[in-house]
DNA sequence: CATAAATAATAGTAATGCTATCATAAATGG
DNA sequence: CCATTTATGATAGCATTACTATTATTTATG
């Protein structure tokens, strides 16, 4: 099985760390301040020396751990997939109806924060902002055919993979699944950061749940079952 | 108007720059050598230093155009976005049907290079690699508010209102026609960018139109007009 | 032709992105 | 439980990056 149903356990590709960081208690301690560093600086200004100084250890520790900081971050996306695709399975387990699963997908990746499996290594309400505003950084670089190559990619493609299956169980011929998930999941993030920042680029509303409310409707309308 | 007709002269924020490239040959020399080398090194490994040494002119003297790198890409990511207002504006001159109008967009934003319309100081070509795989590192970045308050963003938000105008012609009381026209662009370059790199997140087959043929299907059943 | 403005030439500095070395502490296995 | 591997800490250092400053020289302009 692609992932432990009990306590959440993440499989990350081993090409992207030099050292398993939930191996170890410094590990763990990279994990959850640089998920606070980077939300609090950005990704462009966070760097190893300061996150040394941060968690009170040499910054060659912290290279011991990644080649780089690209890595981390691919290090916390890939994470953050794997725990999307693992909350996706426990809420569509026994349901049926793919329509229903399909909805139950966009609503966690609208809103995917939740009390219960919260790690003690990891803040996920701050790495869900980090996914949304500096996630896209992880792929496009210019290596990111090396970096494919070597499968560290491999969460969000399985999650891609996942829900285009779901949307192949209601139209099994519909010709474009992967097209339609990536659109979907890319424009949630690309909607919640402008309607944070850049507001005029989108027309979600003050607690409305625009954002669900338009991708779930463009996602069923196109598979015409709307 | 917002633009010449004549010759294609964008409208470019004054506050992006500290003196306009257009105004000089250094200028017009820094903007087409530094599309050559982004395109080239990726944005993350292009700096003015070597660009200094492309253009055999010291660093210094680029600083005195642009703050940093950054603003360069903000600088030619806004002349991508007003030669495409420029383009839409000239190509749906005269058409009456707003449906017509939307689709010619989208074709322009899938496909924008165009050989009658190249500047000698810009190859528009290698822009567009930019575009697709750069420009969304424009905006996402700590200080964007700021940056939005200036208004440099100006003619991104310009061109989404065009498009979203267009939407409102077809369905004046369509609710989301920003988020519609954010949605097709981003996700265009998204799907241009995975069909090269990172296949399994598109369907794009080789020769085929796959992504005009998705994203036209997508907004025009989105807008109950198909 | 004089003067202002732009560019070239050169230098320098703080921060970044690493790598290396050696000492010490912690884990582990025979 | 001691010996040895392994992980971390402490410290140093170096090439590159991201600028800024200064002065000389060239180019435009009135």
């Amino acid at each position: 099985m692609y992932f432990s149903l009990s306590k959440f356990d993440p499989r990350i590709h081993p090409s992207i760390f030099l050292k398993d960081p939930l191996s170890s208690e410094l590990g763990r301690k990279i994990l959850r301040h640089s998920v606070e560093l980077i939300e609090e600086v950005g990704f462009e200004d966070f760097n190893f020396r300061k996150l040394g100084r941060l968690i009170q250890s040499p910054e060659a520790s912290i290279y011991r751990y990644f080649d780089n900081k690209h890595k981390l971050l691919l290090y916390l996306s890939s994470w953050y997939w794997g725990w999307i695709e693992y909350r996706l399975a426990f809420r569509n387990a026994n349901i049926v109806d793919p329509i229903f699963r399909l909805e139950n997908a966009i609503e966690i990746l609208t809103n995917p924060s939740s009390e219960f499996d919260d790690t003690e290594y990891l803040n996920t309400n701050k790495l869900f902002k980090i996914i949304y505003s500096e996630s896209s950084k992880a792929y496009l670089i210019k290596d990111v055919d090396a970096l494919n190559k070597d499968g560290m990619y491999f969460n969000y493609k399985h999650l891609v993979a996942s829900i285009s299956n779901i949307i192949r169980e209601i139209v099994p011929d519909y010709p474009y699944p992967h097209m339609l998930t990536t659109t979907v999941i890319e424009g949630i993030h690309h909607q919640i950061f402008f309607s944070l920042h850049l507001k005029s680029l989108t027309d979600k509303k003050e607690g409305e749940h625009s954002i669900l409310i338009f991708y779930k409707n463009l996602i069923l309308k196109q598979l015409n079952v709307i």
